[in-house]
RNA sequence: GCCCAGAUGGCGGAAUUGGUAGACGCGUUGGUCUCAAACACCAAUGUCUUCACGGACGUGCCGGUUCGACCCCGGCUCUGGGUACCA
């Protein structure tokens, strides 16, 4: 809409949106309404965002579908008697502030509170009830002082295997008789914090290494640079030993099935058995781990990993060569080579046999990398005739393939991976699959071959990062003492100031560089000392931050634990299905761990979770003819060798580029030359996430200029229902904005003064309003946002039919729509009369006899097919209903010449003539 | 490959327990107002057929259960998301 548009329908339509949504953000700042204390006297909700991580692009329109879905949450509950705890902060340490540092040597403190003000600014505006006296920021030291403290609980505790749960470390029965070196190790072993040399992910081109989440496709997100793998020293936390308890305390929560399945999939539990075979020449043995204990007798070779430990020592002299160069080769492979399935399996022969130890066959064994250290035993028995893997490794190397389970007898098929009935098994043929599973396992266990078991695919979570913004890793290195928490008392170990924050390219976190700051003491022995100088990855903060809320300022605790019994837990997380894994797997894991010590009080962290949908952007590209500075437009670059590069949105309208303003947007095209068809340039689109770096971004701003926040807060909400992604699009916005203008219209007459009357509403609109109020509550409750906007359509549109605008009827429906339109809501609140703010006002009850109707009008079919409508009395007997319906016209004419079999009659429902 | 979700007019979507398919909004068409436009308002709008009344078809496809199926069951197809040499 052009500016002289607007105001031009300001001044038509009196709904001032700009005036009244900047009056009324600044009253509820200035008088702090939503700030939120405890109050024994209510219920309490706690609806919580996933917090932001400020980036320099400022909030696009995607951000605000959860936050206003969670707004109208919290102030709808706010208006159902709830004390409602409703909090905001900022995700605040993490690599684009580092990035950034490091190109321009600004500290990432700066940048990080310049965005978070843009944030902030941005959340506001929209007009969203924030308790902010509550905000935090993980970067802070006040905060991350807590989270280096529960670093150090998870360094002073071990997991009880028969209690299943973490105990302090204390508490660790060490054998006795070792050596106080080796009594170091054994509770080293056991803390749920550990140091350990594990592989990482190392970017040799950017010289760092990076977090698994940092790594797409094998290469780094940022520059597309390789990664290999390199063993590093970590910390290390034990999350594996949480795996029972993380899957099974899925069963009780109200999470969508999908994120659930997620996270038991990540975990990876699957059950099958160890077995032990033993290589020919040393009888060394070597275990495997298979899903499939039942096709024993189908397996033709064994497969170790590279970097299996017992490769060096079974291979024989004449096979030495081509392992070692083999092995040689694997080291070198990127991740991104290694996971290309496309890839045709390689490996070699490593000269050994292994003996199967149920039939006593020689198998050979084989070097190959399909086989993963990290899983299992880094070992497999090959079933060629089962195994999908197998079976191409074993027809690329020529290796037998035996056939041992079928589904169906008469096929001659050589593979086939599902259950059925054993074959080729001596004196278990015949049997089940299934049944002969549970057999053979009994049997590998009486003869001490092995025994049942399960695997995860689960990994311990490397907590380590070689990266300067983020938490000080509150650990001291002494010479004699080993590993030595930082004293409680101590904390927090503030960030250290830095020369500069590039990586080092050895892999040492940059506050290495921070020498003054690494030197100190010993707490123990008070020796000289070093400080760890590696941070915690950006998912530490995130996991704990729903707690400090409820208790956001205490210094001596991280929270308090009688606010923690009182908010706890989320009754209410709403975020993006991106952390259906990591972040939501990793705060539960922290969480039981602080319960299993005692100081949170719940074993899930957060009861119900919704995932809101994404918004997606809409890219426009232009078509660049290669190796030329000329574009052709979408439909004429068909002959043309074309790079599509995207264009800033705001250059286009409707996919035709404003070709002036593209030759200004960048210097070197300014001599671009244009192909046009119809005298116009028309772009491609696509629809993709939005991002910066797609040129798709659409900020609230603009759209909150235009039609005000109330608007956009109704409009998103109206695009379809909260889970569901989908393209952003504006078509449809104005039918949101003619209904608040409508609705606004209800309350003034054409010269814009309130015209509200004292008139007794009569049952046609009582019906209306308490149809409305019971839809829109229902609908908030099961969180279909978007049908009750269109309850409030109905609502205006047959009010504004009626002319009514009666004070009881208008009255109520200004609370109603206040948690989706809150500031219109609280300027017409006020004209009506009330001094206080409508937030405070309560949500109005439907009354069920203004519903209630004395006659239905039924619909009448014939064989399920609809042909007529009948009015009855609600109360009129279904016989009498029969003998009106089989005396019409209309449905004498459908039955015709035949008898109806059956009339079914459903009161206040519908009526049904089988013939 | 595996796991999960989904498929309804020109478009976004509605139908809460098996009971009138297409609410609400957008778009489109026609009209009122206007010098003209914008705004606003009124009417029509699933497809096919019919001058009309009406009729036939219709919720991705095939089949089933039922008096009655967008909804339940079996078998597919396609789309989106997650994940992967996990033995």
């Amino acid at each position: 809409m052009h500016p002289v548009y607007l105001e031009v329908i300001q001044l038509m339509n009196e709904y001032e949106f700009q005036r009244i949504e900047n009056k009324w953000q600044q009253q509820w700042k200035d008088h702090q309404v939503f700030r939120t204390k405890e109050d024994p006297e209510k219920p309490k909700y706690y609806v919580l965002d996933m917090f932001p991580y400020p980036s320099g692009a400022g909030l696009h329109v995607g951000h605000p579908l959860g936050y206003i879905a969670t707004d109208i949450i919290s102030r709808y509950k706010r208006a159902k008697g709830f004390n409602v705890l409703h909090p905001m902060g900022f995700d605040s340490f993490g690599l684009p502030a580092e990035q950034y540092a490091i190109e321009t040597g600004q500290h990432p403190a700066v940048t990080t509170d310049t965005n978070i003000a843009r944030f902030k600014e941005q959340l506001e505006v929209l007009g969203f009830s924030y308790d902010w006296s509550r905000e935090l920021r993980t970067s802070d030291p006040n905060y991350y002082r807590w989270t280096q403290w529960i670093f150090l609980q998870l360094f002073n505790s071990y997991f009880d295997i028969v209690t299943q749960k973490a105990l302090p470390i204390d508490r660790l029965e060490v054998p006795s008789g070792l050596s106080s070196q080796e009594k170091q190790d054994y509770i080293n072993d056991h803390r749920l914090a550990y140091e350990a040399e594990v592989a990482v992910n190392w970017c040799p081109e950017l010289g760092t290494v990076l977090a698994n989440e940092e790594v797409v496709g094998g290469v780094s997100e940022r520059g597309g640079y390789p990664v290999i793998r390199k063993p590093m020293r970590q910390w290390m936390l034990r999350i594996t030993t949480y795996t029972d308890r993380l899957l099974e305390g899925l069963e009780n929560l109200d999470w969508p099935e999908s994120i659930k399945a997620s996270q038991r999939n990540w975990i990876g539990k699957s059950y099958g058995a160890e077995i032990n075979f033993k290589e020919a020449a040393s009888g060394a043995e070597i275990k495997v781990f298979t899903t499939r204990p039942d096709t024993i007798f189908g397996v033709t070779y064994m497969v170790l990993a590279p970097e299996h430990p017992l490769v060096s020592s079974i291979t024989t002299a004449n096979q030495k060569e081509v392992v070692e160069d083999y092995l040689d080769q694997s080291s070198k492979k990127s991740d991104l080579e290694r996971s290309d399935l496309d890839k045709t399996k390689t490996g070699v022969f490593s000269g050994a046999y292994a003996i199967n130890p149920i039939n006593e066959e020689r198998i050979p064994i084989w070097v190959s990398d399909y086989v993963l250290i990290s899983y299992g035993t880094g070992a497999v028995m090959a079933v060629p005739g089962g195994d999908q893997r197998d079976f191409e490794f074993a027809k690329k190397f020529e290796l037998p393939i035996v056939a041992v389970v079928k589904e169906d007898l008469s096929t001659a098929e050589d593979f086939y991976a599902g259950h059925g009935t054993i074959i080729n098994s001596g004196e278990y043929n015949g049997l089940d699959s299934k049944e002969f599973t549970k057999i053979i396992v009994a049997r590998i266990d009486q003869e001490g071959h092995g025994k049942a078991a399960v695997n995860y695919k689960l990994r311990d979570w490397v907590f380590t990062r070689q990266r300067y913004w983020g938490e000080p890793i509150p650990i001291i290195h002494s010479d004699t003492e080993g590993v030595v928490g930082v004293p409680l008392d101590q904390l927090p170990v503030i960030l250290p100031e830095v020369p500069d924050y590039q990586p080092t390219q050895d892999g040492e976190s940059p506050l290495a560089k921070a020498t003054d700051w690494v030197k100190t003491t010993c707490p123990i022995t008070g020796a000289p000392a070093r400080r760890e100088t590696n941070t915690m990855p950006q998912w530490a903060g995130s996991c704990w931050y729903y707690l400090r809320f409820m208790d956001p300022n205490n210094d001596q605790a991280f929270a308090d634990p009688n606010k923690l019994a009182h908010w706890s837990p989320v009754d209410l997380y709403i975020g993006g299905a991106e952390h259906a894994v990591l972040h939501l797997l990793y705060a539960r894991f922290w969480h039981k761990v602080l319960f299993d010590l005692g100081h949170v009080p719940t074993d899930e962290p957060f009861q119900k979770l919704v995932n809101q949908g994404m918004i997606q952007g809409r890219s426009n590209f232009a078509y660049r003819i290669k190796d030329t500075n000329t574009f052709v437009s979408l439909n004429l670059k068909g002959d043309h060798d074309v790079t599509p590069i995207h264009v800033d949105i705001s250059l286009c309208h409707d996919d035709v580029l404003d070709t002036e303003a593209f030759t200004k947007w960048q210097p070197d095209l300014k001599d671009a030359e244009f192909v046009l068809e119809d005298g116009k340039y028309i772009c491609g689109a696509e629809v993709e996430k939005m991002s910066k770096s797609k040129l798709n971004v659409v900020s609230p701003d603009q759209i909150i200029t235009r039609y005000g926040a109330d608007t956009l807060r109704m409009y998103e909400m109206f695009l379809g229902p909260l889970e569901q992604g989908k393209p952003w699009s504006t078509h449809g916005i104005d039918g949101v904005f003619k209904f608040l203008r409508k609705f606004w219209k209800l309350f003034h007459d054409e010269t814009g003064n309130l015209a509200v009357t004292d008139d007794k509403p009569n049952a046609q609109e009582l019906k209306i309003k308490h149809l409305t109020i019971k839809k829109v509550g229902s609908d908030i409750e099961r969180l279909s946002l978007n049908t009750a906007v269109s309850a409030f359509m109905i609502c205006a549109n047959e009010l504004t039919a009626l002319g009514c605008r009666k004070r009881d009827i208008l009255t109520d429906l200004v609370v109603t729509i206040a948690p989706f339109a809150p500031h219109m809501a609280e300027e017409l609140w006020e004209a009506l009369g009330n001094a206080s703010s409508v937030g405070s006002a309560a949500f109005p009850d439907h009354d069920e006899t203004y519903l209630q109707e004395d006659s239905h009008e039924y619909p009448i079919s014939v064989n399920g097919k609809m042909r007529l409508k009948m009015r009855f009395a609600l109360d009129m007997a279904p016989t009498d209903i029969e003998k009106e319906v089989l005396a019409t016209e209309v449905i004498q004419k459908w039955i015709g010449n035949k008898t109806p079999k059956k009339i079914i009659v459903i009161p206040g429902r519908i009526v049904n003539v089988v013939v």
